[in-house]
DNA sequence: TTAGGTTAATCAATCGATTGATTGAGTCAA
DNA sequence: TTGACTCAATCAATCGATTGATTAACCTAA
């Protein structure tokens, strides 16, 4: 019954939505928080009032988007363990499941200001920029969104290639992982040079290469012929 | 017999030379004229005496850094074309010798504040920044930079798999690509997920994981049997 | 129900500091 | 003298942050 409250927490989140997709954008020196505040549709006093500082908000907006970024990964089945019966062929599906849905969950949008799942693709353009120059204080954020991502692949390859030593096996996964970003981080360039860019229509195609590359690459291309 | 001339060239390069360091680390907003003259010993105005402005500094020093980047790839023997002789063990070779070139150049030093062939490595963290945020008239100077690279992979590629067709190449090419570029900058994360950072004193271990991981996933693994 | 008091939320105005850029005087070799 | 070069001083603009006033909602005693 009652009209829009338009109390405090919506300001906030206002504030909180705009940061995340200007400093995803522009980075933190890139915007000011009068631009953040227009964009919000809000005072830029209120920056101070509550988050405390620009850094303040910076840190609230990371930690606000990747609560709730775990899902695409936490969404997939759980890789299985050593012992497990059949945790080969589990571990198989894992693997190009994550792949698939680590792709799709980039490409949900390249674009941060165009798309309307943009939250859910700007956490990685956050990812990337603190990984080049990390800040105390930040890193801890980061790597609580990235640990479940690693930790999933690492699970799937200790199945896979249970015979290879722990070094080795990290090796693999960063071969992987490294395939699945760039495809995402290094669009502009693959656009100058292709001629076209990826879009989200290619997830399919990109994420059927990724997977029998490394597939191949892990050294298990025999299992190509039975499924592909 | 002259004491330092210290005449205007020597100045410029200075300012160049410490443009270059700082606008790697920290980016086009990071850095101010103010310490960027500070660290080359010059009065702040020199940079719109010499470089017009803040801008004209920063893409000046793109092309600087550029222009004397690309040794390494031409140092590489020329990629051989379909119909050379022995074209397929040139191209084996010329891929292998790709990535570890590669490799090398990314980490002549990782730390660009702490290394004499500083200026090598702060290339790539030009290109991996600008490629986040492409502005117009600075892509040209990357593209000009990168396509290189792209070009003698590709070329080894198109000899090794000459079945594929160019799109699938392409794919290849980046699959290689990532890896490569995956172990330079996200090192911050690798050094967090692992424990410890890969160094200069890696460049072997990783060039070896990069070429037989990239050839298997080529469909090339039966060539390892022989070389490796 | 009403009047007075308390609180959180929001605002315009302004702060000191820093930014990139400009100026004009100065130096020095040719 | 001339012209290339360098400097301290200064500019307007913008930065993040602070302030004091204003608004609206709620609580409570009369």
């Amino acid at each position: 019954m009652k009209p829009p409250p338009d109390s405090s927490q919506d300001t906030r989140q206002r504030l909180l939505e705009a940061a995340v997709l200007l400093f995803a954008q522009k980075g933190f020196d890139g915007v000011g928080i009068r631009e953040i505040s227009q964009k919000a549709q809000a005072n830029s006093a209120l920056v101070q009032y509550y988050f405390g500082s620009k850094e303040g908000l910076y840190l609230a907006a990371m930690s606000f988007l990747f609560d709730q970024g775990i899902d695409s990964v936490a969404a997939l089945p759980a890789p299985p363990s050593l012992d497990e019966p059949e945790a080969f062929a589990k571990a198989l599906d894992c693997l190009k499941g994550y792949i698939h849905a680590f792709l799709e969950e980039l490409f949900a949008c390249h674009d941060p200001a165009k798309c309307s799942r943009e939250l859910q693709s700007a956490a990685h353009l956050f990812w990337t920029r603190e990984l080049m120059e990390p800040a105390a204080g930040r890193v801890d954020i980061i790597l609580g969104h990235v640990r479940p991502y690693a930790d999933y692949l690492a699970a799937c390859i200790r199945v896979l290639r249970p015979d290879l030593a722990e070094d080795a096996q990290f090796l693999m996964g960063s071969s992987i992982h490294a395939q699945i970003m760039f495809f995402h981080r290094d669009m502009s360039m693959i656009s100058l040079l292709r001629g076209s860019a990826y879009g989200p229509q290619d997830v399919g195609t990109l994420a059927t290469h990724i997977t029998e590359f490394s597939l191949r690459g892990l050294g298990l291309g025999n299992t190509l012929q039975g499924v592909q």
